[in-house]
DNA sequence: GCCTGTGAATCCATTCACAGCT
DNA sequence: AGCTGTGAATGGATTCACAGGC
């Protein structure tokens, strides 16, 4: 029984944030957790938990709790995340690498599919995953036969507009960005950016604060 | 001319979401800047902009606009990274590499001046900074003797809490968390999650609200 | 008794709109 | 004329507090 009006966008978020936990829970076969206890693994209002959940139906039972499995199967098909996503990528130097390798990414159901890179040299190698590195040349039509879903970038800042609008241009219309600029791209499209340094800044933010 | 109440932390991010965006003026020497072009090129509001700015002084010349140069050490300033960070690392995996040459942190002034991993075959080797990777048991003597400020945690989901801890214990207050946990940490410490699944479940979601 | 679901109340953040300066 | 700086207005999001069901 799924209400109508707009889900509010930072409850998307943090229901996103309630898997982990989720996760978690299950691996040590914990049944059922209540409001309380998930909140506390999140660093979120108990109170916030259940209004979050109750945008997408009753899931609780009162004087119980959540039934974990269930709500991990509720969320991951709230986020559409309960089915396989095909990625492409465009830079196989060591963030790349790092991310094709990602075991999160997996076992998530984010899959890589095609792997690019405008370094000749790196062209036709393969990665541990079998998947062979291949030109920017074939991004158009790699789209198109494999279905790619999503691209990620994680190209230096010069390259990384250019390989956004062949994404673009080949139909993609999500895209993770790693690399150092803000990306232009139409209407239509979504673009994530991934910025570790804004972390930093706000670590060094608060300890300059507390002294 | 620094305000005396408390700064909104949704400000605090965004401030640091400019960085990016002037330092690009900076290199197209492109001098000052508007409310209204600095909005456009981060996606947000020029009364956002102002009002963000205005938290921490005047900064700006009415009719003209912003002094690239000026407000860039000015919000360096105001997040202490108009300094260099002290940082060290545990997990040598590809992310843990891959994050030791990202170029963005050496730019920006957070330098990694220690590294360590648990896995006994990549002890006492050097990565391409010269750093030579430590065992954990390294961790409390180099914190205390190189002034590590900021740990980066890059290992799996098993080793993450106990590093962590180890971290707390040599008296690092902040913690840059790549694993895939929630880690537990005492009252004064500080800990940032970085989490890409998060970003694609967005992508994920959106993609299929919009079909 | 316990914990969810939710209207009401509160708190915070964003945006508007215009006065004030150059 | 143009753009900042900011009180006032708006709009959301968070939290409270309690009714409702197990």
């Amino acid at each position: 029984m799924v209400k109508e009006f707009k889900i509010p966008d930072a409850t998307i978020e943090r229901v996103a944030l309630y898997l982990r936990p989720l996760e978690g829970l299950m691996e040590r076969n914990i049944r059922v957790v209540s409001s309380e206890k998930l909140a506390d693994m999140c660093n979120v209002n108990p109170a916030q938990v259940r209004k979050d959940l109750s945008f997408f139906g009753e899931f609780g039972v009162r004087g119980v709790g959540y039934e974990v499995n269930d709500l991990l199967r509720e969320i991951k098909r709230i986020l559409a995340s309960d089915r396989e996503w095909r990625l492409g990528i465009v830079g196989l130097d060591d963030m790349g690498m790092a991310l094709v390798q990602h075991k999160d990414f997996q076992q998530r159901g984010y899959r890589f599919i095609a792997a690019f890179d405008s370094d000749s040299r790196k062209i036709g190698k393969s990665l541990p995953n079998g998947l062979v590195i291949q030109p920017l040349s074939m991004i158009k039509q790699a789209a198109k036969e494999l279905r790619i879903e999503i691209g990620v970038i994680t190209t230096d800042a010069v390259e990384a507009q250019r390989v956004a609008d062949l994404f673009f241009e080949a139909g993609i219309m999500a895209v993770l960005n790693f690399s150092p600029v803000h990306l232009r791209k139409p209407e239509c499209c979504l673009v994530e950016n991934v910025d570790f340094t804004l972390n930093l800044d706000h670590l060094a933010y608060e300890l300059n604060r507390i002294g």
